[in-house]
DNA sequence: ACATTTTTATGATCATGCTCATTTTATCGT
DNA sequence: ACGATAAAATGAGCATGATCATAAAAATGT
């Protein structure tokens, strides 16, 4: 059984990095799962017993970029809170970098906000893992407890904000998203540090 | 030809009524455009002489919404900054409110921040009359110039936010929502009022 | 080494959003 | 009123992500 199972470990990654190359060449909604399937060179149906979704495919890609991202955080966090979380931020878009190309259709269906029927399980994990890691930074910096819904809410809009910006910033060196990120980690700085404003009672929806 | 434009009408309110009552009795992805051809009583292709895609179908309806909740807003504005954004956002959500149970893939593909290739033109649409009425009630408050794009993606990062959080609300009377709306409208506040911070210079990506 | 059982691969098939050639209906000129 | 032309309706058909019964292959027990 050994020999067999380095065989499936291959094919999944021959699938993976097929169906990367076709996303990067062509994007992703232009890229058939008969695409990837003739690339990797297996039958069409064969691919959805490694993968359950084109989705999940792609998501395995960005979940493991991002992974080596907080990999690459680690150790080097010990500046200021602003500065720790624009560097955990900034580690992860490094490392996705390169799936750049077709990173848009698959981040918005997978990291969305709006909760969905079929979640993507993959790219939920990412999320849990990301607003984890965030909160172990925010521990760092002496806050004892958790951020409540409302601060995690606006930390993940914001930081969804920044990986649409991103998608397609074509400023030289993403200078300009670069600036959002700044931004957005000092306005989430801001709000976690008192200011906790609970008072507007009249607003009525 | 009166008549019969009259008709054209007719077929094209009774198409969106039943596609209305489906959406929100079984959710916009479990209901097919078979489904809404059949109880509209039309042919399964006419449909799309009315409207180029079921997402179009779904975004005129929440288009419609924002805008009588826009027309609503106009007049009562008149206090603080951060109260007319928050009624401003607010009348929106009122008149979404009949929608709610369908509201969550439609609002996530088309009101995304993630620049798409096929977009949908009610819904970009949606997007920069709201963007454009948020300058307005700015403007009214003595903002002179319109907000750069970093204020605008985080506007809209957060607008997004609480409309993904909105949408599948189960507090009492959405007062979870409330408080985020809350949050995230004295949030941009604070971020366009001066504090324009354009100084951390060494962070790269 | 063979029979049995479990695992994996396969491609026909399905569901569904959408297209388009064809048919039907309405409008217009005379 | 009638033929010609424009507009609209129709449903067969397509593309594609995913499923599933079946076939092939591998693992296991003796």
């Amino acid at each position: 059984m050994r020999i067999t199972e380095q065989a499936k470990q291959q094919c999944r990654a021959r699938i993976l990095e097929k169906a990367s190359e076709l996303f990067c060449a062509r994007g992703f909604d232009q890229t058939t799962t008969r695409d990837i399937a003739l690339a990797a060179g297996v039958a069409a149906g064969t691919m959805f017993n490694y993968f359950p979704s084109k989705e999940t495919m792609a998501m395995t890609m960005v979940s493991d970029a991002l992974a080596e991202g907080e990999e690459e955080f680690q150790g080097r966090t010990g500046g200021e809170l602003a500065e720790d979380l624009f560097g955990f931020i900034a580690s992860g878009l490094r490392r996705l970098r390169p799936l750049r190309p077709f990173l848009g259709p698959v981040l918005e269906r997978s990291l969305s906000p709006f909760p969905r029927k079929n979640v993507c399980p993959v790219g939920e994990a990412a999320r849990q893992r990301h607003l984890g890691f965030m909160q172990q930074i925010l521990a760092r910096h002496g806050f004892s407890s958790a951020p409540d819904y409302v601060a995690t809410t606006i930390y993940w809009s914001l930081y969804l904000g920044v990986l649409a910006f991103w998608t397609s910033d074509l400023s030289p060196n993403q200078e300009a998203s670069q600036a959002l990120v700044d931004y957005s980690v000092r306005t989430f700085v801001h709000i976690i540090s008192g200011s906790a404003g609970a008072d507007g009672g009249e607003h009525v929806l």
